[in-house]
DNA sequence: AATGAATGAGGGTTCATTCAT
DNA sequence: CATGAATGAACCCTCATTCAT
């Protein structure tokens, strides 16, 4: 293993740390040192790699904003017809966060707290540019209604994040009918109804 | 004025010092030394009527979520078509938060932290059942999709939510046509379009 | 009631209350407060009794050693022989301290805290006193060995003490025969056996 | 100095210190920031080497316990005869204890405290040990009178501290004289006088 | 680069005491 | 006299950060 992929793995190591810790206690509950004990470093060792703990936490949420963002670049059919790739896209996002609880929790928690201000990406990281383009193109080509293509793509990230945390707190279960619902609820919110 | 009412006064000077200093620093930024200097009390005072930092943050989401509903019962006029009522309802609910744009940050917060997990009213204050009462008369009388009513009152409080976090912070100038834009995005996605 | 009986009363109160919560949090868990409610009376009411808390310790220290002193006085028949007389009087204020059993643990709080420092009767109470006279008379008719009457009758008061702690704290069941043992123990060690 | 050997060092820096202060002040008149700073450490220091400040007072106890013990073993003869060897024994734990004068309020503050229940130890440390096997091996062998070994030692043990307690308050001066007398005084209580 | 003991400012909380009612 | 809300100094403890090794 290179010298790079060594720092890149005990990055990592932290970061997989401070993510666990941050969804079961929040930010607060969570120590530098208890990060470092998880992680299987010193707590001196964070600081080679962090300049302090904001820093941490911001470096946590643009690294994991890109991660997901990748994985929803993946298989995004451009043959198939809008109103799918949209409901693929949607269900993808959804899913996504199925699986990683710890992301959206700490997502939800980090752009409701003081350090979103600091935050450089605040609002415009990869993962929004991408379904903002894929808005975009959607409303160009006269699939959905003219809308400020922000506003939208925020509405719609909003719907996926609002329907994953509904369901991870059981407040209300989503069975594949929910889901199928939600999804429909917000194309029909979007789509180009002129005419009706 | 009346002993109860001294203590009413003093309870919402405490409430009112913690709200603004939450919203500017968060949970964690916001010592009880100076929720006390800002309230004009005593550090102890403050143990006098709440138990602890935790039990003063929980009651005052229980109160602010009672103030709000209240506003929001105010001139629902039910002589008026549905679609108008809901149309009236949600952007009142909008109006609110940018009126108290601090409330609106202290719930955010709140929903996202560890306290809501220990929050009685976690999802079920007098609020979200206004915003459910209302959207199951809407199914039961047709105008609205069938949905889980929960699901469906949990989507259209975050569209608000959402749209006024997005004015507050600037992202998008949300101008009366913005606004109108979103109310119909959420209303297409739930009004019943059978048949079309 | 007259007046003085009045506050007579409300003095035993704070002191029954006082008494009690020292027993079992100690000096330090016992706050004003508390020592208010178990009284029924307010806390402000204590400081027209007592100065400060410190004053009201002391106060209680003094009434107890009062109290217990009235008690050894009772039933003392002069008439018989003064080795029955010790053993008497030992296991008198033996059982004493069984039946009041929160006033041991509060002495022996008390002398071994820094309060007895500032305790005026330090070491010359009427207890000790009582205890002190015995043994002298002892001592002139030739009963006892030779010895600093106040040394002896701490010797002999600490037996008390120290014997009524083991039973209470049950390290060793004391019965009626271990009882007789360490009587005779004391006697054995004051008594004047010269010419054995 | 090896790393362990500072660390011994520093524990023993801040039982030092708790011991002193304790002494002067009681447990609830030594704050643990003036425990760091006598120690010359800084506050946070301490809790590095004990959990809280219960757990350092009860630390310090059994470390006290251990020092005394190992004390008291050395320099038994245990060729010369009983009587001599337990006179010998009982003058070195009162002279212990006047060398060691803050040792002896500590103990008697802290057995007397509520946290002596909290305590491992609570009456069975090597200190007790000691003195009981030296009595049952009296016992055994005919010296002393049949007694309950727990019961002898506790007692032996309470007439060493309450000398020696008589003796730095001052209230009785404890002369070569009155040490012997003392000694005796137990010696008597305890040797077997059948047949006197 | 890595360690983890040490730091010490700052946090939440308690409680003896006061005083307006 | 009695009340008990209010005070605020002082407490124990935490934890982000540093630095000698």
């Amino acid at each position: 293993m290179s010298q790079e992929e060594i720092i890149a793995e005990k990055k990592k190591a932290i970061f997989a740390s401070t993510l666990e810790l941050v969804r079961e206690n929040g930010f607060h509950g969570t120590p530098m040192s208890l990060v470092a004990k998880k992680a299987g470093v010193a707590a001196g060792t964070i600081y080679h790699y962090f300049e302090s703990k904001d820093a941490l936490i911001i470096a946590l949420y643009s690294y994991l904003r890109g991660k997901m963002a990748e994985e929803m670049l993946r298989d995004d059919d451009q043959t198939l017809d809008y109103q799918t790739r949209f409901f693929n896209l949607w269900k993808k996002h959804f899913h996504y966060f199925l699986r990683h609880t710890d992301v959206l929790y700490f997502f939800e928690q980090f752009v409701n707290s003081p350090y979103y201000e600091r935050c450089p990406e605040k609002g415009n990281d990869r993962c929004q540019n991408i379904i903002a383009t894929f808005l975009n193109e959607g409303m160009e080509k006269g699939f959905l209604k003219q809308m400020n293509g922000k506003l939208m793509s925020i509405l719609v990230n909003s719907s996926v994040v609002t329907s994953a945390k509904i369901h991870l707190t059981g407040k209300v279960e989503i069975t594949e009918t929910e889901l199928q619902q939600v999804a429909q609820y917000v194309w029909d919110g979007i789509r180009n109804n002129q005419g009706f």
